[in-house]
DNA sequence: AGCACGCCGACT
DNA sequence: GTCGGCGTGCTC
């Protein structure tokens, strides 16, 4: 007798046993395929885990799984195994798991797809083998449902799209309601034809001479090929990583293997990718937040199928089946978007390492300025490091200095010492990025008269003000109102504004620098496609004498003309409540500063602060990352923080404003009573936020020393929380190495 | 999570 | 007299 354990996207942790569906040879029962089963009173689709002889319940209890979805697993063996650890280590359930592992495509029964061309995904309509025998009683009332089912019942081998839609017009609503009923399945016919690897590979572009540290590295890589290993390659901005990756990915390419490359957000690394494309002429596909459905599904197939030899993405891409993978690449390695911060909360990089290991291919993780929890697995020997510490070309690294704001005159958060130097390199022809991780013009409205300030109704947070759009926005929940005329508490019209934002900085600018063109980047004007492209575009043409911007303008982007960068609230993440704050403020200088003195031009980087003597600014600006990284290590360890301490954090939110906390108070008590070595809870805390969107938010934080210890814990927690009635009161959330305590 | 069933308040 | 609130139970 078989018994089929399946895997169902539910927020339940246990599996489900399913009946073979009728017809089936045993042999067609892999685990990883994809099955259309029952479940309540719809149907859904499952992934098969296992196939066993025994059930916890009685036989009579269980239903018969409709069909087999596909000719082969959708899930291959090895992220089969993935699937299976992510769901163990972040303690999640394995059915969310293995949905996640999924394209949206392949996650629904049918195909709600529209416009879809039959010539590129044509679809196949069969009968499921368990109802061979369904009553045309049952459809009496359908009588287009029944025409179709009996055309389907009379083929065995099914009906394509265009043989059924000879039997009447509206055969697709017909067809899903048979399938809705389990009666009938559609597959995505396979249109995937096996192809050899292109040995074609050289593309217009000339490989470059290598500098010493980048051959090493290189032929490093190169001899790393064909079995598991880790490595760091930390290498400053500038210094010709990608060269590097690009060297491992065609002797990985040579021996007809894939390549999957992670970056944290392809929207802002286009230069890498035109990198890969100007080198390489095999098929390169992307993966990112804009791919639609649709194309997401043929870059996993034609992955799958080996038809593809690069896949770039974002995170998810991580997932992504491949024939014969040979390296994975994780390039900015200490990015915060590699964690998924909702539902299964996954790491991409610690999930590529995992990867590699049951591939047994070398993964590479690049960075020039690497995430402490890698650099400590340097420290232990589990990860080998390369580093690449000059520029290439010969670049001069930028001069950085902090500037030291305490009482001085401030005009709109720009100092008189910041304001001079920006008009001497406007004189001199140079470009200057100034960086202020705040976007709109203020981000507080407030009466002069009685204090009253423009407050966000749904969370405990000021609202800013944006200029363009004249409207109040809040940040963090995206509620808007308009701009009170006048005080809503006392009726005086005397408004200020206090604070800064990109919008309100590029003002200040315009009105100091008439002359020079100025350019914004931040979130605000890059929301709709391509604009975002359009403007770097601009900017790199050298359109621009100033630019202004947000985060985003830290990343990847290459301005050779700029000369001078000003960062202007770096104090406001030396004064942040997370212990990982000055981690990324450290990181955002570093990178912010790369931007500076390429191309033989030597730059300069100017922090405003209030706080000079801040030890970990010191030693940043006076000795570089790594120096800094050597520090901030010293003290994590000292404070029995992560990397050294192993984290999981326990959210809970509602509206009732009492509950969360309760509710933690409860859960502590739980996990103090299991008593597990070494296991320790902290709080419950409020978080820094107390009201988001009109919840509540308070959280526990779970640590130990000892990783085994922490999952003893979260193995008996997890089941508990889900069976404890209090956890119907709240939203609750569990993060295994959360990026942010926030 | 969804989605049922089930027992107490304001309305056609 | 009903429509509908969300409390509790279940999904193989």
């Amino acid at each position: 007798m078989s018994i089929l354990k399946v895997a169902i996207p539910s927020p339940l942790s246990r599996t489900f046993d399913y009946l073979p569906p009728v017809g089936q040879p045993e042999n067609a029962l892999l685990p990883g395929s994809r099955l259309s089963v029952p479940f309540g009173r719809g149907r859904k689709v499952g992934i098969l885990l296992d196939v066993e002889s025994y059930s916890d319940l009685p036989l009579a209890r269980l239903r018969r799984a409709d069909a087999i979805l596909d000719p082969e697993p959708a899930l291959p063996p090895d992220l089969m195994l993935l699937a299976r650890w992510a769901s163990r280590y972040y303690h999640h359930p394995i059915g969310e798991v293995v949905s996640a592992f999924l394209p949206t495509a392949l996650r629904r029964l049918h195909d709600t797809m529209t416009g879809v061309r039959p010539t590129t995904q044509a679809r196949h309509y069969q009968i499921t083998e368990t109802e061979h025998v369904v009553s045309s009683e049952l459809l009496k009332r359908a009588p287009l449902q029944r025409k179709l089912f009996n055309a389907l019942k009379a083929s065995k081998a099914g009906c394509s799209g265009e043989q059924l839609a000879e039997l009447g017009s509206s055969w697709r609503t017909a067809v899903r309601a048979l399938i809705d009923r389990g009666l009938v399945v559609e597959r995505v016919a396979s249109t995937v034809v096996p192809r050899e690897i292109n040995a074609q590979r050289h593309g217009r572009d000339s490989q470059p001479v290598l500098h010493d540290e980048q051959h090493t590295a290189a032929e490093a890589m190169k001899g790393a090929l064909g079995s598991f290993s880790v490595t760091l390659l930390e290498g400053v901005t500038g210094s010709g990583k990608t060269e590097v990756y690009l060297r491992m990915v065609q002797a990985c390419l040579e021996q007809a293997q894939q390549v999957l490359v992670l970056v944290p957000e392809i929207g802002l690394t286009p230069q890498l990718i035109e990198r890969f494309r100007k080198r390489f002429t095999c098929r390169i596909e992307l993966l990112h937040s804009g791919t639609t459905d649709r194309e997401r599904l043929r870059v996993w197939q034609e992955a799958k199928a080996g038809q593809t030899h690069i896949v770039i993405g974002t995170r998810s891409a991580v997932f992504t089946p491949f024939k014969s993978l040979g390296s994975i690449i994780v390039d900015e390695e200490h990015d915060l978007s590699f964690k998924q911060q909702d539902g299964f909360r996954y790491h991409a990089r610690d999930l590529a390492v995992i990867r590699g290991r049951e591939r047994q291919c070398p993964v590479l993780l690049g960075s020039a300025t690497p995430s402490l929890e890698s650099l400590a697995n340097v420290a232990t020997g589990r990860y080998r490091h390369l580093s690449l510490s000059q520029r290439a070309g010969g670049a001069k690294p930028p001069q950085i200095g902090l500037l030291d704001v305490r009482r001085r005159a401030m005009h709109e958060g720009l100092s008189e010492g910041l304001l001079e130097l920006i008009a001497e390199h406007l004189q001199q022809k140079g470009q200057i990025l100034l960086f202020l991780n705040r976007r709109g013009f203020a981000p507080v409205l407030m009466c002069h008269d009685c204090g009253w300030s423009a407050d966000c109704p749904r969370c405990d947070a000021h609202m800013t003000l944006h200029l363009k759009s004249h409207r109040l926005r809040c940040h963090h929940c995206g509620s808007e109102r308009a701009v009170p005329a006048s005080c809503p508490e006392c009726a005086l019209e005397n408004m200020v504004l206090v604070g800064q934002g990109t919008e309100r900085i590029e003002a200040a600018i315009a009105d100091r620098f008439p002359s020079a063109r100025i350019i914004r980047i931040d979130r605000d004007n890059t929301r709709r496609k391509g604009q975002l492209e359009s403007l770097l575009a601009q900017a790199t043409a050298g359109d621009a004498d100033i630019l202004i911007g947000t985060q985003m303008l830290a990343k990847g982007h290459h301005f050779p003309r700029v000369t001078l960068v000003g960062i202007l609230d770096v104090d406001r993440g030396l004064f942040s409540a997370d212990f990982r704050a000055t981690e990324h403020i450290a990181q955002l200088v570093v990178q912010v500063s790369g931007r500076a003195g390429r191309e033989g031009r030597e730059g300069r980087v100017v922090i405003q602060t209030h706080q000079p003597d801040n030890p970990l600014l010191q030693v940043l600006v006076q000795q570089g990352y790594p120096a800094f990284a050597r520090d901030a290590l010293e003290e994590r360890k000292e404070a029995a923080l992560a990397p050294f301490n192993h984290l999981a954090l326990l959210r809970a939110e509602a509206a009732d404003s009492k509950q969360p906390r309760h509710y933690l108070q409860t859960v502590r008590a739980m996990i103090q009573q299991m008593a597990i070595e070494d296991v320790w809870a902290l709080g419950p805390a409020v978080a820094p936020m107390e009201r988001m969107a009109g919840r509540y938010r308070w959280q526990l934080l779970i640590q130990s020393p000892q990783r085994k210890h922490l999952h003893q814990l979260l193995d008996k927690l997890r089941p508990a929380l889900e069976t404890l009635p209090a956890s119907r009161k709240v939203r609750w959330s569990l993060d295994v190495d959360p990026v942010t305590l926030l």
